[in-house]
DNA sequence: CTAGGGTTAG
């Protein structure tokens, strides 16, 4: 430990042997008188300076400014030099060695000079520095102000050094009660926020005397970022002025944790009590829609963007969101326009995209966009990878995926994670190379997680392999015992297979873990964007006998260009009667009627499910592509299906 | 001086 050594501190330059440091705390006898006059132009000179150092937006100029003093004799002037420092600190000047060498020239720094020279270390680091300045100006006598906290503070953030944080906790008690002050108060909240020791923030925060916007917000997000939405909305609920950063922390808070309706709900609650938006606020209600995957969201976040000046916005993050968001809603053109739009480019933007194109089966594009991206200074990262691995796996590019994966290490260095092996079980196990995919598991470097085996397992119901899946589904087992999905996978695999027994075993082992199958829902946008909704089986619907008859009607016009209902994608066992009857009843094939009853003849169909299509549906969806000559686009709970002139962007492997 | 931001696979 580091801080509070009583040992020497030995950072001071060597300009200054230790005995002048204990000179230098001795109080200068002979200050030489200045008139008045001559004091008044001296402030005044100094002012300007600080306005000029203001201005200042190179390091060059500061440096001119710096020689300037000099002339002015200055040069021992802490309240300009303070000014200089700060600059330089927003500059991000490297601390060593210029604006070190400003500060070792001066003999006597005063505790503002002090802080903002430990303000810059704590900024950039090395951390452990700002705590032996801070050691070496008690020493001499100076300071400490509430600023000095603030910046120590910000250090142990920054390195996540709770203990050391504790410690200046401490100290800002013992000295002169600064814990206090309103923005060491906020400061410690964040140091302990960010540490993870929430419930020391939460402490400081109930023993602080004053509290401002800042404070509750801060604990606000630390609950949003545990997960603890309902905490956080209690404090929000009892928080007097709410500003905009607080409201915004709600709705990324929703966002964040997977829950896009409510944070869309504070979004427009925000602008119902007339609060003000901007580009973070954006971001968050952005992202939400992206979540929901409702193009009416998406149209009306976009309105209030154009509404509050943020139209056309060049923020790369906003437009990064907005491509994602694009994406998600269906619309790959969408999303490709606002990304060609962009004047700058990030990681997040091509990767963003790519995956995008991957979403929607358009292999090609992802991959054309990678190499685009190879020629740019940006350089891949492993999401960027999970996006080019999954294009080429839902288009079966099995030679460029092994390819890309094993090269992406030594021409990218982006070493293979637990995901792009889960990519890689992926790619194999769609192509049917169940049993290399299982090889590679088994020689993973790293523990795999449910995502590899949900991968394979998936694989297996593709290709129908129980034995392979039983092997998977074992592992899932262990690793998400109450995730509903693995057990319904297994045993419409045994459904396939005509293992029954099997079937009903799986079906009293989730009867006995009390798990309940997620009934199938989809939803529909009919005419002025109105959302629909239907479940399996469900006829609560007013117009449900017309969508029947709907329904009916097309699977008769099917029916006379080959279709037959694909009996095994029901995985009970009853008739074949049964079976049909059940399978007109998916929730994706009553919103399809609905959706062509109740919307324009020629325009497109955006259908969104809950669950995975099944195949007999996915046909129909093709089928019905053709003979109406609708677009029909889904979205189920893995990625998009076009369907146009009866062919699926997925190429009917998904 | 102190608070809010985007991409990840089954």
């Amino acid at each position: 430990m580091v801080a509070f050594s009583r040992k020497f501190c030995t950072t001071r330059s060597p300009l200054f042997s230790h005995k002048q440091l204990f000179q230098l705390q001795e109080p200068q006898q002979n200050q030489p008188f200045i008139p008045f006059s001559q004091l008044q132009q001296r402030k005044l000179l100094e002012s300007q300076l600080i306005s000029v150092l203001h201005g200042c937006n190179s390091l060059k100029q500061i440096k001119q400014v710096h020689a300037h003093l000099f002339r002015k004799g200055l040069d021992q002037c802490c309240f300009v030099l303070t000014k200089l420092l700060r600059m330089l600190t927003k500059f991000d000047v490297p601390m060593d060695p210029y604006p070190r060498l400003v500060f070792d020239q001066v003999k006597r720094p005063n505790p503002f000079l002090w802080t903002a020279f430990i303000r810059g270390y704590s900024l950039q680091g090395p951390f452990t520095e700002s705590v032996l300045l801070y050691n070496c100006m008690r020493r001499e006598g100076a300071g400490p102000v509430s600023f000095t906290f603030t910046a120590l503070l910000k250090a142990c953030t920054a390195a996540l050094d709770v203990n050391l944080g504790r410690q200046i906790h401490a100290q800002a008690i013992s000295i002169g009660g600064f814990a206090n002050d309103l923005y060491v108060g906020n400061t410690l909240i964040e140091m302990y926020l960010k540490c993870g020791v929430l419930d020391c923030g939460r402490r400081v925060f109930d023993e602080m005397p004053d509290k401002d916007v800042i404070s509750w917000t801060s604990l606000i997000v630390a609950y949003a970022k545990s997960g603890d939405m309902e905490a956080a909305a209690r404090l929000f609920d009892g928080l007097p002025e709410k500003d905009m950063v607080a409201w915004t922390a709600m709705v990324t808070g929703y966002a964040q944790n997977g829950r896009p309706r409510e944070a869309l709900e504070y979004f427009e609650r925000m602008q119902d009590v007339g609060v003000e938006t901007d580009e973070v606020t954006l971001v968050g209600a952005i992202s939400a829609c992206a979540q929901l995957g409702a193009a009416k969201y998406a149209n009306w976040v976009r309105d209030v963007a154009e509404q509050s000046g943020f139209g056309p916005t060049k923020n790369v993050v906003v437009v990064s969101a907005l491509i994602d968001m694009y994406s998600k809603c269906g619309s790959v053109e969408d999303a490709y326009r606002v990304f060609e739009a962009m004047s700058e480019r990030n990681v997040f933007s091509f990767s963003s995209m790519i995956l995008g194109f991957a979403m929607h089966g358009r292999a090609d594009a992802a991959m054309r966009l990678f190499h685009e991206m190879l020629k740019t200074e940006t350089k891949p990262n492993r999401v960027t990878f999970v996006g080019v691995l999954t294009a080429c796996s839902h288009v079966g590019m099995v030679e460029q995926g092994r390819h890309l994966f094993a090269t992406m290490e030594e021409c990218y260095g982006v070493s293979p994670s637990v995901d792009h092996y889960a990519c890689m079980v992926d790619l194999l196990g769609r192509a049917g190379c169940l049993e290399e995919a299982l090889k590679l598991i088994k020689t993973m470097p790293m523990e795999p997680h449910g995502g590899v085996w949900g991968a394979l397992l998936g694989a297996c119901r593709i290709h129908g392999n129980p034995d392979i899946a039983e092997i998977a589904a074992n592992h899932l087992f262990e690793i998400e015992p109450n995730a509903i999905g693995n057990y319904i996978l297994l045993s419409n695999i045994y459904a396939l297979a005509g293992r029954w027994d099997d079937v009903s075993r799986i079906r009293k082992l989730m009867r006995e873990k009390g798990l309940r199958k997620n009934p199938g829902c989809s939803w529909v946008e009919a005419k002025k964007g109105v959302i629909h909704e239907f479940f399996a089986g469900d006829m609560t619907h007013p117009k449900s006998t017309e969508i029947k008859r709907a329904l009916e009607d097309l699977l008769d016009r099917l029916k006379e260009h080959g279709y037959l209902p694909n009996l095994s994608s029901v995985a009970y066992d009853v008739s074949d009667e049964d079976k049909k009857r059940i399978l007109m009843t998916h929730s994706e094939k009553l919103a399809l009627a609905f959706g062509l009853l109740s919307t324009n003849v020629g325009s497109s169909i955006r259908i969104v499910k809950n669950l995975r299509i099944c195949e007999d549906c996915h046909s129909v969806m093709c089928g019905a592509s053709q003979i109406t000559g609708r677009e029909i686009i889904v979205r189920d709970n893995m990625r998009f299906h076009h369907f146009r002139d009866g062919v699926c962007s997925c190429g009917n492997f998904w």
